[in-house]
DNA sequence: TCTTGAAGCTCTAGTCACTGGAGGAATTAT
DNA sequence: ATAATTCCTCCAGTGACTAGAGCTTCAAGA
């Protein structure tokens, strides 16, 4: 039996965020001691280890409840949990798409100014006008 | 003399932003009509273009508050202007390599699954266990 | 057993950059 | 004159936490 402090020196997952989690549905509401406090298991454990990765991997907490829900019924078929992670990856790449353009767009106006007044400042030239930028963002 | 609605539709932030970018303090409050309207002119065009730019750039209310506040000395030094670049260019690229490795974490999770039960699940045993992911994230 | 300090509880509010709605006043078009 | 549109202010909600106030419970030492 861990107190809310074990479980959060454990997997690394703050104290009031594993409350949080709980608000949220993703952990079940602990079973409580004597004097109100929460106490867990090792399953409580192997499921935060499971949200904390998830989250590591940038999912969002409506996806985890789904990944949840599923991974309670062993004999379905898988299609739905791995269309969450495909999905999920196309997010990841179109962020990708974006601030690998912004990377571009900072290293070019950057690399252009001189660094004498703002008044020939090439950073703020930029910012007062897209049209001196290479694409789109 | 535009009305906050032509300002909106010349520069595409909408009514409401351009009201929180005043509260923000990155526009000057507008003068008003004899009926409390807001008022713009010329300038606050390309004021409002200049935010919507450093905005599409990443840049965060704070940065952009600064980097008005040095436009309006001309003959300082801009190297603060072209320090707020460079920092942001950082951040710019710690979220890159980030999202790069979560990419390649999903990319290598999702190959891996057959895509029969959930038993059986790649997605599913991958975001129960860390230890089967290639790299750390 | 008593006491003290750490850790737990609930509830509320703050973060960031907006976005939307309610309820009412002003402006514009017909 | 009337109707439609736009404007005003103020408040609340978004996502995923995080922090604090004010109180209770727990664990350990004297
Ligand atoms: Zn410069
Ligand atoms: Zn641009
Ligand atoms: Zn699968
Ligand atoms: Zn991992």
């Amino acid at each position: 039996m861990l107190s809310i402090g074990d479980l959060s020196k454990r997997t690394g997952v703050k104290v009031p965020t594993i409350r949080y989690y709980e608000q949220m549905g993703l952990i079940e509401a602990a079973e409580r001691s004597e004097g109100n406090q929460r106490r867990y298991e090792r399953h409580d454990l192997e499921r935060l280890a499971f949200i904390r990765h998830a989250r590591d991997l940038g999912l969002d907490i409506p996806a985890i409840r789904e990944l949840i829900a599923l991974s309670q019924h062993p004999d379905q078929p898988c299609a739905n949990a791995d269309r969450i992670a495909a999905d999920h990856l196309i997010a990841v790449r179109e962020k990708l798409e974006k601030l690998k353009k912004l990377e571009h767009e900072l290293e070019r106006i950057i690399s252009h100014c001189d660094g004498h007044s703002i008044e020939d400042c090439y950073v703020i030239r930029a910012l007062s006008d897209h049209g001196l930028c290479e694409g789109e963002h």
